[in-house]
DNA sequence: CTAAAACCTGACGTTGACGTCAGAGGCAAG
DNA sequence: CTTGCCTCTGACGTCAACGTCAGGTTTTAG
């Protein structure tokens, strides 16, 4: 298939394919007119490499590994470099939990007449530390030079 | 406290600070000589700016909801807008799970015995919990300092 | 008092993953 | 053959979250 077929069934955009075809994500095949053909299998290399993208890997982390998982070889720099980002990936979701499981608090308690939330653990609301920003509120101007 | 304090006790740059300060997520009150100084409380916010940053929320969206998370209240859009990142938050760690779950099958396979081409014997993949230490690497820093 | 360290405000630089535009050529249909 | 869509190769534009530098002021340590 040409480049705006499998640009429509990945769902990204032409120019994208062009860039992964430049960072040596994926390649192509030429016509003799040097429009390029993809098989089938591009449609799946292409959703992978969606999926390590919004993962936060990089291009670069992409290319070394991407033979990795597309070919299931591996030397024992590769595996290192796999678990590496496993474990990113990981300390990733758990960070992401925490967020939204703080999203949800928030959520369920603004429902709340009255204020007793407390997103910090044990420490007590500290009841005005000057940084609400009241109204008539004239700040101090920055005097340049006095 | 001042700026330079705030950054070293959050983590983050000072540039950073003034950053979040121009888009609106952070106040300081300034002295007379026009430098900024901060409560205790900056820490923990700046901890949460982190946090949601790190979630992939723009800094737009961070300042709207932010005042939700800190003073507790919510108007019925800011409730929706909560529940939207929520959900983009949840199907993050979905898809992240997902990746992970295929970056570990990879792993598995290519460790067993018969089916990684391992052309170097046996080496320690003892890679572990180290971040690749490239030099001009620009990739999602949330300097958590542990 | 003095020198170093910290802070200030612009303002331009960086990076990655593309978007977008220009100008030129290819491909099936009528 | 021409019309219209698709594709090609550069090459510049974008956007966010800062980094970095310059030139000047303020605070602090000795």
């Amino acid at each position: 298939m040409r480049i705006g077929e499998l640009a429509a069934r990945s769902g990204v955009s032409v120019r994208a394919l062009r860039y992964y075809e430049e960072q040596g994500l994926l390649d192509a095949y030429r016509s003799d007119s040097g429009q390029r053909h993809y098989p089938e299998s591009a449609a799946d290399r292409v959703q992978l490499i969606q999926m390590l993208y919004a993962a936060g890997l990089s291009s670069r982390t992409i290319a070394e590994l991407l033979p990795c998982v597309e070919a299931k070889v591996s030397t024992p720099e590769s595996r290192a470099r796999l678990a590496t980002e496993r474990n990113r990936i990981d300390a990733q979701i758990a960070a992401l939990t925490r967020t939204r499981d703080r999203l949800d608090a928030v959520i369920r308690l603004s429902g709340s007449p009255n204020s007793g939330c407390t997103w910090i653990p044990d420490q007590d609301v500290a009841a005005d530390e000057q940084d609400t920003p009241v109204p008539g509120d004239p700040r101090v101007r920055i005097t340049h030079k006095s």
